[in-house]
RNA sequence: GGCCCCAUCGUAUAGUGGCCUAGUACGCCGCCCUCUCACGGCGGUAACGCGGGUUCGAAUCCCGCUGGGGUCACCA
C-alpha cells in the first residue's frame, strides 16, 4: 500500500475530494418510478444509427416514467475525437428527436468527459488510498509478452495473478520508476483468490451470470501526456453516479463488463445502477449476419439517412417499431408517442431492412399535405441539392400544383418514399428540368409509328382544352383514338378487335410521353393542369410540330 | 480458446404447455380496378435449426449438438 505522501505528489494539491464532489453532485429528486438515462456516444466521426437507436429507447424511456434524459459526449480518448462530430451530432440529435433534456447549466454538468478531468482524477485517488487501485508501469512490450505466454498456456488473457506485476510493488520499487521517469496507468485492483461468479438482473435479458472479473482494468490512462483522462469503466461508474443516472441503456456489446462496473461501483462505495442491454442493428454480408459497422457501411451513418431524406418521422417510427414490435402494429402517430418497454425489447439483433423503411416512409409521405410536402423538400433541397431548391422557388405556384397532384385525397399516391428520389420522379413537371420530347420516332413511343405519333399529337393539340373534369379531358384522347381508327377504350377493343387498328393504350401513351417525357406517369388530366395550358401545347407541339 | 448472449416464413416479429392444420407487417407472385405506373382491394408463396427427454399434449419446459452474435485494449 502506498502512502498518502506518495499519493499526494501524483495529484494537483487543490483537487476536490470525493466528499466535496458528492456534495457538489446531490441526488436528483425523482418521483417514483421515473428513470435517469443517457446516451453516451463518442465523438469519433458520424453518429451511428444504432446509437439513435439506442437514444430513442434511452429518451422515451426517461420521459414516460416521468424523468430526465441526457447525452454525454465520451471523449476520453483525444486521439480518436474528429473535430466535426459536435456538428455532426448536434444535426443528427435534432433530426432525429433525440436532443439532450440537459446542458451545462444543469448541476449535473458538464455533459463532456473530457471536461471532467478532474472529477475523474479524484476518485482515482481516492481509491488509490483506499488501496483498491495501484500504479502500474508495466510497457506495452511487456503486457504483450504476457498474452502471448497466456495464450500458450490457454489461460484467459489480462493483468492478473503472476501478470499483474506491478500489484504488490512496494513504495520504493515505484518512487524508482517515479523517479526514473517512466510513464505510468492507475489500474484497479481486482479481487484475488479462486475467481468467482458474478450476476445481475439484465431489464431486458433477465438474469446473466457470468465468471467474476479478476482482471486489474485500466482505470487512468497513461501519465506520459496530460490530460489525464479515465477510461470507460470509471468514467461509466463516476459519471452516471454523480450525475444521478438510474438505468443505463447501451448496446449489449457492454454485457461482459458488467462485473468490472459491479467491482468499481462497490470499491467506490456507490450503489448499483440498473442496466438494459440493447441488441445491436445487423445487417448481413455474404449470408452472414454481423453489426452495422461505421466503417464498411455507409447506411450505418445518420447522415445517409439524412441525406437520402426519409422523414425522421419514418425513421423513428421504424427504429421504435424494431425496439417493441407491438409499436409496429400501431398507427405513426400513436407509435410516435406509445412507450418504449424495456421487457419487451428484442434480444436478437435484428437485420435493416430498408425495404420496409421505404415502404413506412412512402406511408408518411402520403400523409402530408402537399404544402408539407414542399415545406420538406424545400428543407431537403436547401441542403441537399440547390439547383432543385431554386427551381422550386422560381415558380412556387407549379411546385404547389405538381406535388398536389394526386394528393390531398383519401388514398393519395405513393410513390415518393425520400426526397432525394423527387427529382427523378417530379422533374417534368418542371421546365427548367424538362426535355420536350420532339422526335416522333422515339423509341418512348413503343414502336407506334412516327407518322401516327405526330398526327396524334397534333390533333390533340389543335382540339384541346383544359377544363375541370377528368372524363371529359380523356374524352379528347378517346375522340383522337377513334379518328386516327383506334378503340375508344378497352370495352370497345375488346368488343370488336378487328374493327380497330389497336387500343387506346399505344395513344394515350403518346399524349403521356409528350407531356412528361415518360410511360409511366401519374394521372395526366391533374398533370395538364398542374402544367398550365401553354406548356400542354408547347410539349405536344415538339413532337407534333 | 475461455466466458456471455441468441435461435419461428427472405426480413421484423406474434406466440409464455392445449385457442397453432403457427397469426401479422414488409418483400415477392397472381387477380381485380385501369389510359400507363403507382395507390387501393382480393388471393397466394413461405418458418418453429437438429437430436434427445418431461408431459395425455411442446414452437412454448429441460439437456446435448449445430449455427449465429458478442467479449477478453491505456476504443468506447
Amino acid at each position: 500500500m502506498l502512502s498518502r505522501a506518495l499519493i499526494d505528489s501524483l495529484f494537483d494539491a487543490d483537487l476536490p475530494t470525493v466528499e466535496q464532489l458528492a456534495a457538489q453532485y446531490p441526488p436528483r429528486a425523482l418521483a417514483p418510478g421515473a428513470k435517469v438515462t443517457r446516451f453516451a456516444p463518442s465523438p469519433t466521426g458520424f453518429v451511428h444509427i444504432g446509437g439513435v437507436y439506442v437514444a430513442t429507447i434511452a429518451r422515451d424511456v426517461a420521459h414516460h416514467t416521468g424523468g430526465s434524459y441526457f447525452v454525454r459526449i465520451e471523449d476520453t480518448d483525444l486521439a480518436r475525437v474528429v473535430e466535426s462530430s459536435g456538428e455532426q451530432f448536434a444535426r443528427a440529435f435534432s433530426y432525429f428527436d433525440v436532443a439532450s433534456d440537459e446542458s451545462d447549466a444543469d448541476p449535473w454538468g458538464p455533459y463532456e468527459q473530457s471536461k471532467r478531468a478532474r472529477i475523474y482524477e479524484s476518485h482515482v485517488r481516492q481509491l488509490l488510498y483506499d488501496d483498491r487501485a495501484f500504479i502500474c508501469f508495466a510497457t506495452k512490450e511487456e503486457l504483450a509478452a504476457s498474452t502471448l505466454e497466456q495464450q500458450a498456456e490457454k489461460i484467459p488473457p489480462g493483468y492478473y495473478g503472476r501478470w499483474a506485476t506491478w500489484r504488490d510493488a512496494t513504495e520504493d520499487q515505484v518512487v524508482a520508476a517515479l523517479e526514473a521517469g517512466k510513464p505510468y496507468v492507475v489500474r484497479f485492483r481486482a479481487p484475488e483468490g479462486p475467481r468467482g461468479r458474478a450476476a445481475y438482473d439484465d431489464l431486458i435479458r433477465g438474469r446473466i451470470e457470468q465468471d467474476d472479473n479478476i482482471n486489474c482494468v485500466v482505470i487512468l490512462k497513461t501519465s506520459d501526456q496530460p490530460p489525464r483522462l479515465p477510461t470507460y469503466h470509471l468514467a461509466h461508474a463516476v459519471d452516471d453516479h454523480l450525475m444521478g443516472v438510474t438505468t443505463v441503456i447501451r448496446g449489449d456489446e457492454w454485457i461482459p463488463s458488467v462485473p468490472v462496473h459491479h467491482q468499481l461501483f462497490d470499491a467506490l462505495g456507490f450503489p448499483h445502477v440498473e442496466y438494459a442491454h440493447i441488441a445491436p442493428l445487423m445487417k448481413t454480408e455474404g449470408g452472414s449476419k454481423r453489426k452495422l459497422s461505421k466503417r464498411k457501411d455507409p447506411e450505418a451513418s445518420v447522415d445517409f439517412f439524412i441525406e437520402a431524406g426519409y422523414p425522421a418521422d419514418a425513421v423513428k417510427y421504424y427504429l421504435r417499431g424494431l425496439a417493441n414490435s407491438r409499436i409496429a402494429e400501431l398507427p405513426i402517430a400513436e407509435a410516435l408517442v406509445a412507450p418504449i418497454h424495456l421487457a419487451e425489447c428484442g434480444v436478437a439483433g435484428p437485420l435493416v431492412d430498408m425495404a420496409k423503411l421505404e415502404n413506412i416512409s412512402r406511408d408518411v409521405i402520403g400523409d402530408l399535405t402537399t404544402a408539407e410536402v414542399l415545406d420538406a423538400v424545400r428543407t431537403w433541397a436547401a441542403a441537399h441539392d440547390p439547383e432543385l431548391l431554386a427551381v422550386l422557388d422560381s415558380d412556387p405556384d407549379l411546385a404547389r400544383r405538381a406535388i398536389g397532384v394526386e394528393r390531398d385525397v383519401p388514398e393519395p399516391r405513393k410513390d415518393l418514399g425520400r426526397w432525394s428520389t423527387f427529382r427523378e420522379i417530379y422533374a417534368f413537371f418542371f421546365p427548367a428540368l424538362f426535355a420536350p420530347v420532339t422526335d416522333p420516332a422515339d423509341e418512348r413511343f413503343a414502336g407506334l409509328d412516327p407518322e401516327t405519333v405526330r398526327s396524334v399529337a397534333t390533333a390533340f393539340a389543335d382540339a384541346y382544352t383544359s377544363g375541370t373534369d377528368r372524363d371529359v379531358w380523356f374524352d379528347q384522347v378517346r375522340t383522337v383514338a377513334r379518328d386516327h381508327g383506334y378503340a375508344p377504350g378497352p370495352a370497345e377493343w375488346k368488343a370488336d378487335q378487328a374493327a380497330y387498328k389497336g387500343q387506346l393504350r399505344p395513344i394515350a401513351n403518346v399524349i403521356r410521353v409528350a407531356l412528361t417525357g415518360s410511360s409511366k406517369s401519374p394521372d395526366l388530366f391533374e398533370v395538364s393542369n398542374a402544367l398550365g395550358d401553354d406548356e400542354v401545347l408547347r410539349r405536344l407541339r415538339a413532337v407534333g410540330g
